[in-house]
DNA sequence: CAATTTTGTTAGATTAATCTAACTTTATAC
DNA sequence: GTATAAAGTTAGATTAATCTAACAAAATTG
C-alpha cells in the first residue's frame, strides 16, 4: 500500500505527465517542493513498487498500476471536495487543503459513501472530473474561453486553475460554474475581454484570468 | 505541531492515566504495540516538546498542555464518529477505524462544520464524552450493569469497550444507546442477568457483556 | 563541434520511528 | 534481606524521506 507522500508523488506524475505520459525529473522536484535527489531515490521506490518506469537519465512514465493508484488518490480528492462543498457547506476557494489530507485516508466506505450521498457526481466543485472506481476519467472537452469570439455566449464549465486567490477573485466577481456569459469583444492589444453575465454588464477579463476559466459554446 | 505518532501516543497516555495522572512505560509500549525502548525514546521527545513530564524510572506524566492536545485529538476522533453514524448512515461498529484515521487531520474548521451539523452533540455514538474546544470533558456518572439489582429498571447510556466485536454482538441483540432494560434477577454462581428489553423478553447477559454496558438508573 | 548551461546522479548526512540485544534498576518472593 | 523476576534504559541498527556537496551526462548555443 502507497504510503501518503508516495500517494502525493503518483498524483504529481499523473498531473504533470505530457501526451506520452512522460515527466521529466526536475518538473516533479518541483511539483513537490523538493530536490532532485530526493526524486531521484523517490522514483527508484516507485518503480520497485511497479509504479513507474524509469531509466537513468531518461523521464519517469507511470504504469498502468500506477496510473491506478494515482487516479484513485484523485478520485478520493475530488470527491471530498464536492462532500465538503455540497454537504458541509465549505465555499470552493476553502476546500483544497482539506482534500489534501482526506485524499489519503485507506477506507474505501468512507468514499463510497460520500459519493453515494452527492448522488454520483461526475465532476468536482471546479469542474475537473472524478475518476470512477477503476480509476477512468471521462474526457471532457471545454474550450478555453480566451480563444472564443466576440458575440459568443459560452457556459463556464471547468477552471485550469484552482488556487485560493483565483477563486476568491472570481467570488468578488460573481462568476461561478454555471454561469452563462455573453462576449462582447476581444482587445487585440492585452488579450482581455469584455462580457457580460447575470447582473454583471460589460465587465472586462484580463488575458491573466481568461486564460484559466474553460467553456462550453452555446451561442452564435 | 504533534505528528500523528505523537498524537497517538498521547491519546493512548491520556486514556490509561490512573487517578494520579501517571502511566507506566510497559502499559504505554502494550497499548500502542511497540517495544519498550521505543516508548522510552518516545516520551523524551513528547517531553522536548511539553507535553509530558518524564523522569528516568518513573511513570510518565502528561503536562496540562499534553492533556489539551490529546483531548483534542479525542474531540475529533469522537466528532467524526458521531459524524459517520448521524450524518454518513454507516453502523456504530464501522466508524472506529475510520475515525482512527480522520482524527489527524489539521483542519479545525472542518471540525467545527462538523460539531455545527451535528447540534453541538455532547456524546459520541458509543456514549463516551466529546470534549469541547477547550479540551474540557463533562463528567458523566453513569453505574456499571454489573453492578445493578433485581428489579432496577435502566437505560443502557455508554460502554466500556467499543470494539467491533462487541457491537456486532450487541446489535444481534438489539441492544443500542437508550434501551430501556428491566432487570429480572442476577445469577450469584456466575454473575449473569435475566433482563427485558423491547421486544427481547428474559434474556441472558452473561458478566462478560453486563460488566461493559453502562446504564443511568431511572426506577425502584 | 567545443564550451557552457541545465539536468540528473552519487555519496554521505540527518531526522523520525521503529527494532533487538545487552545491561541496569526496581519490585517481588521466598 | 538476598535471589529472582519484571520493568526500564542504553547502544546500535534499520527504513523512509529528506537534505547538501560534488560529480556526470545531456542539451544548448555561439
Ligand atoms: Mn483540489
Ligand atoms: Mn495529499
Ligand atoms: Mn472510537
Ligand atoms: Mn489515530
Amino acid at each position: 500500500m502507497a504510503s501518503q507522500t508516495e500517494e502525493n508523488y503518483l498524483k504529481a506524475l499523473f498531473n504533470l505527465a505530457n501526451p506520452a505520459g512522460e515527466v521529466n525529473i526536475s518538473e516533479l522536484a518541483n511539483q513537490m517542493n523538493v530536490s532532485m535527489p530526493t526524486v531521484n531515490s523517490m522514483v527508484k521506490t516507485l518503480q520497485k513498487n511497479g509504479w513507474v518506469i524509469y531509466q537513468k537519465y531518461k523521464p519517469v512514465q507511470l504504469t498502468p498500476e500506477g496510473q491506478k493508484t494515482a487516479a484513485l488518490v484523485i478520485r478520493q480528492h475530488r470527491l471530498t471536495e464536492m462532500f465538503l462543498v455540497n454537504k458541509m457547506g465549505f465555499g470552493w476557494e476553502e476546500v483544497h487543503a482539506i482534500a489534501e489530507q482526506v485524499e489519503h485516508i485507506h477506507a474505501p466506505k468512507f468514499f463510497e459513501r460520500m459519493d453515494e450521498l452527492l448522488g454520483f457526481p461526475t465532476i468536482d466543485p471546479h469542474g475537473s472530473p472524478i475518476p470512477d472506481k477503476m480509476g477512468r476519467i471521462k474526457e471532457t472537452h471545454y474550450v478555453c474561453l480566451d480563444t472564443c469570439e466576440a458575440g459568443q455566449t459560452v457556459v463556464l464549465a471547468a477552471l485550469t486553475n484552482s488556487s485560493t486567490e483565483f477563486l476568491e477573485f472570481l467570488n468578488s466577481r460573481n462568476l461561478s460554474l454555471g454561469t452563462q456569459i455573453t462576449i462582447h469583444s476581444k482587445e487585440t492589444y492585452d488579450q482581455s475581454m469584455v462580457v457580460s453575465y447575470l447582473q454583471n454588464e460589460r465587465e472586462t477579463l484580463s488575458e491573466k484570468v481568461c486564460e484559466k476559466l474553460l467553456v462550453r459554446i452555446i451561442g452564435e
